[in-house]
This record gives C-alpha cells, sequence and structure tokens, in this order.
DNA sequence: TCAAAAGTGTTAGTGTTACACCCATGA
DNA sequence: TCATGGGTGTAACACTAACACTTTTGA
C-alpha cells in the first residue's frame, strides 16, 4: 500500500521526552537518569525515545513512560513540540510530555531504568540538550493548570489531608499560603469529600482523610463551573 | 556528514498547520482556502505545508504564512502538535500554529493564494481532516490568552479607539461587556496612551485613539506584574 | 434638531487577605 | 505535661458588577 501523496517532501526523526513531576510530601521532584547512548552520553537527562512508524503520538508517550519506568495509567499531557534544527547533532524534533505521578503508588520505579532518580526541583543539575528549557515550561505549565484544574490530586494518593495538599500547592508555586485561608477556598468548592479515617502519620492528633470528588467536579463542569484556586 | 546516532529508527513527514485569526471591527474571522491538492482536494483547508530537511519549525510556520498569505512579522504561537497515524490519508504529522492578523494592515491577501477568503467564525464550514480540532483548540488558546496576555493588540492596527477595543473583546469572548467597566479596567492598567487624534469613523462625535505602550508593558513584566483583563 | 456613538462615577455586593487561639495526642 | 501539628472565625479591604445620563457632531 504505497501511498504517493507526499512522496516528494521530507521526513524527520521525531522524539518524545518526558518531563515526570513527582511529590513526595515535602517537595516536587522530577525523574531523571544518566543517557546511556551516543550523543551525550553520560548526561543527566529526561526519559524519551523515539516515535516509532505506526504510533500515535500519545501512545509513543505511554509506552516510553512505560517501558522506562513500570509507570502506567498516569497523567500524562502534551506540553510543546521542540523543532530547532540545531538542538541535537542530528536533526530530531521532540514532542516534550509531561507526566504527574503520585509517588505513594509508585514508590519505586520497577522493572525500568534502575538508574532512575528523583531530584528535585531545586537542585536541579544540568540537562542535555534542550531538556532544561522543557523542564522549565512544563514548570510553567503546571502551575497554571494546577490553578485552574484539579490536576494536583494526580500527584497524591487518592486519600490525602488537607495539610499535605496544602503543602503540594506550597511547593509547586514555591511560596507559603494562609491554613485558613487555604482550607476555605479549597472545601467551598465542594469537591473534596471528608473521610471518617485520620491519617496520623503528620502528628500525634491526626488529620482527616479527604478523597477528591470526580463525579461532583463531572458535574460541575457541565454546568459551566469548575476547579478555581 | 553521516550522523550514524539515530538511524535505527523511523522517520515521519511533518507538517506545518497555520490558524489564522483576524478581527474586522465587527467579528473574529478565520483565513481558509480550498485544497488543491490531493488527498482531500477541494474541501475547505487552513494553510499549511511540509517541514523541509533544514529548517526550524518556527521558521516553517512563517515560511508558509508567508507564501501562502503574503503575511510576515505577524503574531505566530504554537498550539499543539496532532500525532495520530489516521489523522490524514498517509501518516503526517501536524504542528499546528495560530496567527494573529492585523487586517487593516493587510487588508488583501496579496502575492499568496487568491482563493483565501475570511470566513467569520460563527459560520465556519466543514473543514479537512482534523482542521477544525485545531481550530477549536486555536480558539480556546486565544480566550485563555487574550485575558493574561496584550496578545489582542496583534489583532488592532497601532492605533486603535476603546470602542473597537471593547468589540474585539466581546468578539473573541462572544458576550458584551460594560463599556464604563471595559474602560475602567483596561485603563487602570496605565498601558494605553491616549493621543490627541479621534478617529471619526465610527461616530460623528469620533472617538480617541489609543496605543499599546509596550516600553511600560516590558517595565511592568520585570517587576511581576502584566496584563491582566 | 435629532439620531448615534463616545464618554463619565457611584454604590452594593462579592471575594480576598490578614490574623491568633484552642484541640488532640503520643512521647 | 508539653511539644507538635490540626483545626477553626472574623473584620478590613480590594475588586467586581450593575446601573443612566450628558456630550459631540454630521446629516
Amino acid at each position: 500500500m504505497s501511498m504517493p501523496f507526499y512522496s516528494k517532501h521530507s521526513k524527520h526523526y521525531v522524539a518524545v521526552d518526558c518531563i515526570i513531576f513527582g511529590f513526595d510530601q515535602e517537595k516536587i521532584n522530577i525523574l531523571l537518569h544518566k543517557r546511556k547512548f551516543e550523543p551525550y552520553s553520560g548526561g543527566w537527562s529526561l526519559f524519551g525515545g523515539f516515535l516509532e512508524e505506526n504510533e500515535n503520538l500519545n501512545n509513543a508517550a505511554g509506552r516510553i513512560l512505560h517501558t522506562l519506568t513500570g509507570f502506567s495509567g498516569v497523567y500524562l499531557e502534551q506540553l510543546f513540540t521542540y523543532g530547532d534544527v540545531e538542538r541535537d547533532k542530528e536533526r530530531v524534533l521532540s514532542v516534550a510530555y509531561f507526566a504527574l505521578i503520585n509517588t505513594e503508588r509508585y514508590s519505586s520505579v520497577e522493572g525500568g531504568d534502575f538508574d532512575a532518580v528523583w531530584i528535585p526541583l531545586e537542585e536541579l543539575p544540568d540537562l542535555v540538550l534542550d531538556h532544561k528549557i522543557m523542564v522549565n515550561k512544563a514548570l510553567r505549565r503546571l502551575r497554571r493548570k494546577a490553578a485552574s484544574e484539579p490536576i494536583g490530586f494526580e500527584l497524591l494518593p487518592e486519600k490525602f489531608t488537607l495539610p499535605r495538599l496544602q503543602k503540594l500547592y506550597e511547593a509547586i508555586y514555591g511560596e507559603g499560603f494562609d491554613k485558613r485561608n487555604f482550607r476555605k477556598k479549597i472545601l467551598s468548592m465542594g469537591l473534596l469529600k471528608k473521610l471518617d479515617e485520620k491519617d496520623k502519620s503528620g502528628s500525634k492528633k491526626g488529620a482527616f482523610l479527604f478523597r477528591f470528588d470526580k463525579k461532583k467536579y463531572d458535574e460541575l463542569l457541565s454546568e459551566g463551573l469548575g476547579f478555581e484556586l
């Protein structure tokens, strides 16, 4: 089945690179590894791979994430496509994706690249190619979206306490928030279901666990409302 | 100069498609044309072309825009990359860009595709491939950005009246705004320089012309402030 | 002189910010 | 019993939204 339509045009390598964010109850981390192939072998790198012949772009991102880290079913969103001729030794386009990982569910990286390490955002080393630019863009996107869509919950286990949620938002935005105002706002949306359980890992008293109510969120969406922090 | 690094991977056609928005003092329009090559010849289409061997992605978008429409130096921003295998007859990735055109400067499309037509957003016909999806995404992006960055001015001539500016925002958001509140908010940012000239084309009385003050905007940006409508 | 668009302030309501103390518990 | 983090309300302030009349001028 030859398709003659576009054959006069040139073809290009297309890579997919993933910016993987995780939250460890304290700070935002990024999953990196030391690149094992040329060029730039040995440099700190995002997880990436090449788009295959008959593979959807989103699927490629999922596949790369899965084979290199063992993660599956996680939040994955296309970020931007980097297409400068000089960005690599050979001409390669890179479609960047960012992923949000619940690190409780995936506390260890299994079946993937065992050199993968979580590195705190503030201690980011130099990265290979234009990967640092990608990380910065991903972070800006995360900050924007976390305020207008409930994607922050992707970084937490299903049940979480309000102090943890607040820590998460503080880590994302790099600033502290007032406890009472934060609770007021987040609870006033009516999207968190308070459970009867407490998590006592953080204090003697223990903090109540909550769960994000996706059903109610979908209802609100269809009424034209939504999540707004 | 052969570069052996990535040669085991497959290569792909990469297209660039441009969603071109214009404003005619009344409503938002999109520049379309009837596609002149197979497949889907004759269907309404965005302006697109293929990425060449040694061409940066952004340059390709600029080149395509320029050769097909004659526009140059206009606002152009990468939107999203569409990479499903089935999106075209042959496997082609498409990187969508959106452009904002001051239609006063480019009142007629010169030296380009003479079948290009401005079509009002509300009367959008069926488009070829996934182009309608692209248009919708571009519109969402335009709406989001127009409220947080001064990109709306790209759709107006350098000098414009406040009533026109308001019409523009009303067209972007598809709703009417209160005249006094709109003026108050936009003028309170201090980013518009009032000129001594009036534009009498819209009324007997005439409305004062303003100019966007880019210098002051850059100052504000560096102070951490910005444009917020 | 009148039709048509430009221009101008105030008020009520809503949301945001700032702020300090008591509670429950395990060590 | 005390140190630690969890939980709670209110008041000043800033911002938003609603609203109606006067001005200018060309036809």
